[in-house]
RNA sequence: GGCGACGUGGCCAAGUGGUUAAGGCAGGGGUCUGCAAAACCCUGAUCGUGGGUUCGAUUCCCACCGUCGCCUCCA
């Protein structure tokens, strides 16, 4: 498959460089909840994972929490409680959040706070080699003793200073340089380190934890746009500089447009507060309305949330999954997935193509209904939409009432009863009865092969 | 100011240097149905504006307009 590379700024052939494929995913900053648009990264790059597990590949993935940084201190405090309590929370609250999304978990998840040996073990390492300096307990990471600062996010350090926002700290050489580790204040979360009391800069912990459970080179390095600089650029810098150049950090960087709401048009983000949180848009557009949402357009264009996009969504979900649940006739000719199929694949190997993808999955949809309507066979066809919608992490699964199960009796003796009144042309109550019926998310629906029940959605 | 992205039917959104510019949602007409729902069929765009390259551009180049992102908070 050809994916977009950030740092070579063109389409690439993929392919892994060992037995699996090593993928590092940039996980969320633990200080606060996440909002849809970590879902929506998320959400990417689990159908990343899924077609290259689909397309045979042994994927590896890691995804990191950023347990400590100033933000969570800083949020601790405020509310009063402790770091870790803050960080566990909000982990907890990331677990919760991504399962009705489908999304498969990481292998690993590690978290900065459990890796500070490595994290120092790496610091030191890259003093001794001269690409770092302490400073008063500070560590920085010395930004010109790298000629190639800069590459992953297509700058060099001088259109840096001209942009207004770089501030020279008291202690740097250099004001680009950024902080390794940096030296606590009373009270602060703190580890002993050579240099003193303190903890780990920010960027630091993905170089580490990388370099620990996957190895260099990563295969795929994740995350959104917002973190090629100076996140991802430091972490080229300061990987590649631990290893003295011997071999690149990560051979793929792959990043995905971020999203934005509707009404300020700016991209959603905890900073300003504009966010919608995750729990709300899968109670109301379901998981899979969201995903659809998500993946109707390209992964590395940003995205507008808007209640009427997500309406739509929710709306495309019921009719594949509608096509998939409604059983087919027994007659020839079979509808035959194979060309869409193909389109899929196409679609998804060209640098994950998923809006392609999904057009080639409601047409075979189309394709299953009108086999359907001609009394034709649809297993096959069928079997192969659940298939590769799976790829996409779409479950097609009928929205779950509570206790539905337990009404599944109660609603068969329903229907039977309305097709009694049905047969004596009692329309008048047959109807009152589908329409109560509705009213209640029980929506009936008549054919020739007999009444079906589903539950709205 | 520096760097980058985007502007396709009512809305969302793929895509291509040249037969009919995917798909979803919404709308209109029809089939089916006692009625409905679902489904199926039919129905709409010359691709921001102005130039240029070319036999031919929505697709390549330039300018302009508009929107957005990054320039150490960020998925």
């Amino acid at each position: 498959m050809k994916l977009y590379n950030t740092l070579s700024r063109r389409v690439e052939e993929f392919s892994p460089s060992g037995d699996e494929v090593k993928m590092y995913i940039c996980g969320p900053n633990v200080y606060a909840p996440c909002h849809i648009g970590h879902a929506m990264s998320y959400i990417v790059f689990d159908v990343l994972r899924r077609y290259l597990e689909y397309c045979g590949y042994k994927v590896k993935h890691v995804q990191n929490f950023t347990d400590i940084e100033d933000n969570i201190i800083n949020r601790a405090r405020a509310e009063g409680s402790s770091v870790d309590e803050l960080a566990e929370r909000h982990i907890e609250q990331f677990f919760e959040d991504m399962a009705p999304l489908n999304i498969l978990k990481a292998h690993i998840y590690p978290r900065a706070t459990h890796e500070v040996p490595a994290i120092i073990e790496m610091v030191q390492r890259l003093i001794a080699n001269g690409h770092a300096y302490e400073a008063g307990g500070d560590v920085y990471f010395r930004v010109n003793s790298r000629p190639d600062y800069g590459k992953l996010s297509a700058r060099d350090l001088d259109s840096m200073l001209a942009g207004a926002r770089v501030q020279p700290g008291e202690n740097k050489e250099h004001p680009g340089d950024f902080v390794l580790w940096k030296a606590s204040k009373p009270g602060e979360p703190a580890w002993d380190s050579p240099w003193g009391k303190g903890r780990p800069g920010w960027h630091i912990e993905c170089s580490a934890m990388s370099l620990k459970y996957l190895g260099h080179p990563l295969d795929i390095h994740g995350g959104g746009q917002d973190l090629i600089f100076p996140h991802h650029e430091n972490e080229i810098a300061q990987s590649e500089s631990y290893t003295d150049d011997r071999k690149p950090f990560v051979r793929f960087w792959l990043h995905n447009g971020l999203m934005r709401l509707a009404e300020s048009e700016e991209k959603m983000t905890r900073h300003l507060g504009n966010l919608v949180p995750i729990q709300e848009v899968v109670h109301r557009y379901g998981g899979d309305g969201l995903r659809i949402f998500v993946l109707n357009s390209h992964y590395r264009s940003p995205i507008t949330f808007s209640e009427e996009s997500l309406e739509a969504a929710k709306r495309a979900a019921e009719r594949l999954r509608t096509a998939v649940a409604t059983p087919g006739g027994d007659a020839d000719p079979t509808a035959d997935p194979a060309p869409l199929k193909q389109r899929f694949l196409d679609a998804m190997d060209d640098d994950m193509n998923t809006a392609g993808a999904l057009g080639a999955l409601f047409d075979l949809a189309r394709e299953i209904n009108r086999a359907r309507d001609d009394g034709r066979k649809t297993e096959e066809a069928q079997a192969a939409l659940r298939e590769l919608a799976g790829v996409l992490g779409l479950t097609l699964a009928a929205p779950q009432a509570a206790g539905d199960t337990a009404a599944e009796p109660f609603i068969e003796l329903l229907m039977e009863l309305r097709d009694d009144l049905r047969d004596a042309k009692q329309y008048e109550l047959s109807d009152k009865l589908r329409a109560r019926l509705a009213q209640m998310g029980v929506i009936l629906e008549d054919s020739a092969q007999g009444t079906r029940w589903r539950l709205k959605s």
